[in-house]
DNA sequence: AACGTATATACGTTTATGCGTATACGATAG
DNA sequence: CTATCGTATACGCATAAACGTATATACGTT
């Protein structure tokens, strides 16, 4: 049996973990990484978000080991630590999207059923 | 060309989506109804947190469309919605792990640098 | 050494999130 | 009909997260 303690301290973790995704910067950033390697001015140009934000944003990212860095004469290329997490933000796309639809249709029917 | 408005609102949708997943408590309830359907007190048991708080927490697995509830008499019955959830929160995990091993080693390859 | 470019951080403020207690609502039983 | 059990919500508080501005640090060039 495993402690009450432990499965809390690693839901706490994984909790950590995820809440580096719940933030709609971040999300572009890690989509603009998994495109290919990028570095913050480059991050800041094509997002058209402000440099401190990116450089906070990406410190929560490196914080949770989901990118690492690579200096490169005076700038620094950040990429994406593992490609399984594109996979997983895919998973949970489609299941958003899926729910979303669902939803959609809920929608036309309740009002069809209140016109009818 | 896709908007740049169109796109910050999807990844705002799914930063959302995400944000389900970023609190222990959740997660916990995530697992147990991924292993089988329970009712708000049978949570409460189980993971021995109070009422109100399964309740919340409950709610905004709902309102993000992760779970379904079935009314069964005078309680009601929580269902994970989506099989596809598990998945990615597995995929996820994996990642963690994989950081953690890599840190842990990281840091014993330190400490052994430094005493030698 | 001095300057310019690239990146990181500190600070104060605003907004969001979670918690516990108390209470309301809904369904069933007696 | 009211008492009870199961579930949801409101409120006040405490904590955490994000933002913009300002500033610090690091590297490369001259």
């Amino acid at each position: 049996m495993v402690s009450k303690a432990l499965i809390q301290e690693i839901s706490q973790l994984e909790a950590d973990f995820c809440s580096a995704l719940s933030d709609p910067t971040r999300l572009l950033i890690i989509y603009s990484l998994a495109d290919k390697p990028h570095n913050v001015t480059e991050l800041t140009n094509e997002l058209d978000i402000i440099q401190p934000t990116i450089s906070r944003h990406l410190k929560t990212l490196r914080d949770r080991g989901l990118v690492y860095t690579v200096r490169n004469g005076s700038s620094i290329t950040y990429h994406l630590g593992d490609k399984r997490l594109t996979q997983a933000l895919d998973l949970l796309r489609a299941v958003m999207r899926d729910r979303l639809k669902h939803r959609a249709s809920l929608a036309k029917e309740t009002k069809a059923t209140i016109n009818a």
